[in-house]
DNA sequence: ATATTTATACTATCTAGTCGGTATAAATAT
DNA sequence: ATATTTATACCGACTAGATAGTATAAATAT
C-alpha cells in the first residue's frame, strides 16, 4: 500500500477554495496553489486532472457543506422549539452566530465567485448551484408554510419568495462586506430579515 | 484638427464593462475586448496604457453613472410627492422600473464582481468604492431621518441600516439572478424591502 | 498638420498541462 | 526471511500556447 493521499488532496482544495474566495478561480494560477499548499505541480495534476476538475470538486464540496449546514442548523432549531415560527427565527439566529467571529478574508460564497468571474463554468456547476439553491427555498418555504398556517397574516405572503430573501439577504451582505470590510454587517441584515418575518405574522 | 478618438475610447470602455459583466475582468484577454470593440491592439493601448488602466476606468466611469442614478432617481421622487416615506417609496420604485427590461445576462454590479475576482485590485479602486456605497447611503439615510421624525416607529430603527440594506437587497438579488437566472427577482426583493420600510412606520 | 487608427510583427512572461522518473509500502513469491 | 512485484503518491524539468504589452511605419480623417 502506498502512503495515503487523501490528505494531499484536501489540502489542495481547501487552498485552492480559500484562493478562489480570496481573488477569485480565474485569477488564481496552479504555481500558486501548489506553493501555498507545499507541493509541485506533479502532485496537483495527479489529483485533478485540470484546473478547471479542481473548480468542479470546490464547487461540489461547498454544495455539499451548504447543504449539511441548512439541514443541522434546522434540525438544531426544530429541536429547541415547537413553533415553526420561532424555529425559523432561531435557524436565522443560529446562522448568525456561524458568522460571528469570521475575519472578513474569508467571508464570501464560492457560488457567487463563480457567477461574477466565470458564468458559471458549465451545465454540469449550474446545475449543482441552482439546486443547491433550490433545496434552501423549499426547505425554508416548507417551514414559512406552516408559519402561515398558524398565524394567517393580513397581507398574501409568498413563502418561496420569502425563502429565496434569506439567499439574497446572505449574498447580498457578502458583497457588502467584501466591498466595505465590515463584516458585523452580514449579522445586521439577517437581524432585519428576522424583524420583517416577525413583522409579517404578529397580530 | 485631429479626429476624434472619444467614440473609441467610449466603445472600449462599453465593451470593456460588457465582457466584465459576463465573464470577469481578468479571464477577458485583451484580444478579446478589442476583437469585439472591431479595433486593433494599438489603439486599445493608445487609450489605455494598461488593461488595469481600462479596469480603474470602468469603476469610475461606473462609480458616476451610480451615483447619478441615485441623485436623479431621488430628484424625480421628491417632486412626485412631499412626504419623505413615499419619496422613498417612489425612489425604489423608480429604480425597480429600470431593473424591468433587463437580459440577465447585463444584470450584475461591477463592484461586486471585482471584489470576487479579485479583491478590488488596489487601494484607489476600493476609495472610489466606498466613497459610492457611502454617499448611497447617506443619502438614503437622510431621507430615512426625516420619516423617522415623522412617523415615529414603535421600535428602534437604525437608518444607516436601512439605507445599506436597500444595497444589501440589490446586490444579494443581483447575485441570486446571475445563479438562477430569474431576473424578476430583483423587483420581487425590492418590492419586500418597500414593504419592510412600511411596516416599520405604519401605525 | 496632427491626433487617431491600422496593420503586422515581435518579445518577455506567465500559464496550464505533460512526462519520465522516484519514493513508499504493502502484497506476494521464493 | 528476503527479493520482487504492484499500486499509489509525488517530484521537477520541460513544452506549447496564451497573454499583456511594445515597436514601427504607413494610412486616414479633420
Amino acid at each position: 500500500m502506498p502512503r495515503d493521499g487523501t490528505t494531499t488532496r484536501n489540502k489542495i482544495l481547501e487552498v485552492g477554495k480559500s484562493l478562489a474566495l480570496r481573488q477569485g478561480h480565474v485569477a488564481t494560477s496552479v504555481d500558486e496553489i501548489i506553493e501555498e499548499a507545499g507541493i509541485t505541480k506533479g502532485t496537483f495534476f495527479y489529483h485533478f486532472k485540470s484546473k478547471q476538475d479542481l473548480a468542479v470538486a470546490l464547487i461540489e464540496k461547498f454544495a455539499e457543506n451548504d447543504v449539511e449546514v441548512l439541514k443541522k442548523n434546522l434540525a438544531t432549531a426544530e429541536k429547541l422549539s415547537k413553533d415553526p415560527l420561532q424555529q425559523l427565527l432561531i435557524f436565522v439566529g443560529l446562522i448568525q452566530e456561524l458568522h460571528e467571529n469570521l475575519d472578513d478574508s474569508s467571508i464570501g460564497c464560492l457560488f457567487a465567485s463563480y457567477s461574477y468571474e466565470n458564468q458559471l463554468i458549465d451545465k454540469n456547476v449550474k446545475t449543482i448551484v441552482s439546486d443547491t439553491i433550490l433545496e434552501w427555498r423549499s426547505t425554508l418555504s416548507d417551514k414559512i408554510k406552516k408559519i402561515i398556517k398558524k398565524y394567517p397574516p393580513r397581507q398574501k405572503v409568498n413563502p418561496d419568495e420569502l425563502a429565496d430573501m434569506f439567499t439574497v439577504t446572505l449574498e447580498g451582505a457578502y458583497v457588502f462586506t467584501r466591498l466595505m470590510h465590515q463584516n458585523e454587517l452580514v449579522n445586521q441584515h439577517l437581524e432585519h430579515y428576522k424583524n420583517y418575518i416577525e413583522s409579517l405574522f404578529n397580530q
